[in-house]
DNA sequence: GAGTAGGGATTGTTCAACAATCCATCAATC
DNA sequence: GATTGATGGATTGTTGAACAATCCCTACTC
């Protein structure tokens, strides 16, 4: 027997909004996110109106509309009469990155231990994703496994606005991450800092966890300005 | 002689983007934003695309712009196939509302001993701003004081991503403030424990400070959610 | 009363057109 | 030689019309 007599129904239920019940506009939307996010689309790039509109099947003014969209997310800007472009991060973006991720991430660890057992399940699953791709030597999926690592500190506040300012914050970074020159010297050394920080958790020691993870967040910030150079 | 030989370059080069540079889709959504805001168009509001690209005298195709813009803001939810209609807040928007709002203005208080000078008096301006509308029985303008005072608060974490995020909460809930009966019963309590709070803040007491502000959005939050009846 | 087949109204999306603006190029001026 | 001015092509900004898809109300049937 599965366990309720209705789960096959919510699961539906669920699902039922992916399906048709989104715009075009929204679809294409999703896929220069992905585009971005892979570091295929640099920041820089323009994105022609009509070119982009006939490469994605959709017309001018759908692909403004979704334009409009990633806009907000801060993952394109609009320059008036110019065009849209990918974005391209200062120094400044990135300092400011990490200071809001300080400020979310840190008060996530402080509700750890009124946090549910599942949320808690998320960080270690993370972490385990990580140690994994990096033991077959994919360090991309490392570095997404580091973001899921670090949505789900975040989610310990149990709120979902939060959730959203640091899904838009990470995927924001993603825009400074591809500017790195590898991504294993990069992500390599916060294998084990994940795994730690965990620990800590784990072990109820927010306060140690706060000390470590504000810790993390200097280096990599650090790291990402010096590699920046402006 | 003035300070700089390129000063005047640069007060032009930071004027340079309130000019023109803007589209007629993004003044739309202002002023959109605008009855919003001002509780002209009620929550549950639908706005048909026709009848308001008229009245606004834009193409349906630029009206739909600007409501991307404010969907991404939460002002407007999004029904595929049935139009846009402008947000109805439930009790549990409220509460993750309060929830994200004590995080970021809590943190602001925090970080009082070392912001600027300036972004203090901020406060200061803000809340006797309040009392003075509040003396000559403008409590609309109470209302928005109030509010002034409180992206004063989140913006001691000198950071522009969380001054975006909190004016994106506050204004989020402003679709509750105007199911309240009376702003009047609202707002007012409140005038003195604003001012108790700056005193605090501007007595070095971050502590104290954020205690008061605690139970402050404790009893707002209460007090909205015990009006929704929900 | 429950179900169901119109059918009008609204949204989703496309297309074509034109004005406004940008930008590279070249010419003219000092 | 460097700055300014004019030219023209390319791109964006915005509009209007068109049509398919969907919703929702209504009238009808049983």
């Amino acid at each position: 027997m599965t366990a309720a007599p209705e789960a096959w129904l919510d699961r539906i239920a669920a699902a039922r909004d992916d399906l048709d019940r989104s715009s075009t506009a929204a679809r294409v939307a999703d896929l220069l996110r992905d585009q971005i996010t892979a570091g295929l689309l640099v920041p820089g790039a323009r994105l022609p109106e009509e070119e982009l509109g006939k490469a994605a099947g959709v017309s001018r003014n759908t692909l403004r509309e979704s334009f409009r969209l990633l806009v907000k997310e801060r993952l394109l800007v609009h320059e008036f009469n110019r065009g849209v472009f990918v974005r391209t991060l200062t120094a400044g973006d990135v300092a400011d990155i990490y200071r809001a991720r300080r400020i979310l991430e840190c008060e996530g660890l402080r509700n750890a231990a009124t946090a549910p057992p599942e949320a808690l399940a998320r960080l270690d699953a993370a972490v385990t994703a990580g140690e994994r791709a990096a033991a077959a030597g994919d360090w991309p999926e490392v570095g997404t496994a580091d973001i899921r690592f670090h949505k789900a500190i975040a989610a310990l506040c149990g709120s979902p606005r939060v959730d959203e300012m640091v899904r838009h914050l990470l995927a924001e970074l993603r825009l400074a991450f591809h500017q790195m020159v590898s991504p294993r010297d990069f992500h390599e050394p916060y294998l084990a800092r994940n795994r730690q920080l965990v620990d800590l958790v784990q072990r109820g020691d927010t306060t140690a966890a706060e000390r470590e993870l504000r810790a993390y967040l200097d280096t990599a910030e650090a790291q990402l300005i010096r590699a920046y150079g402006t």
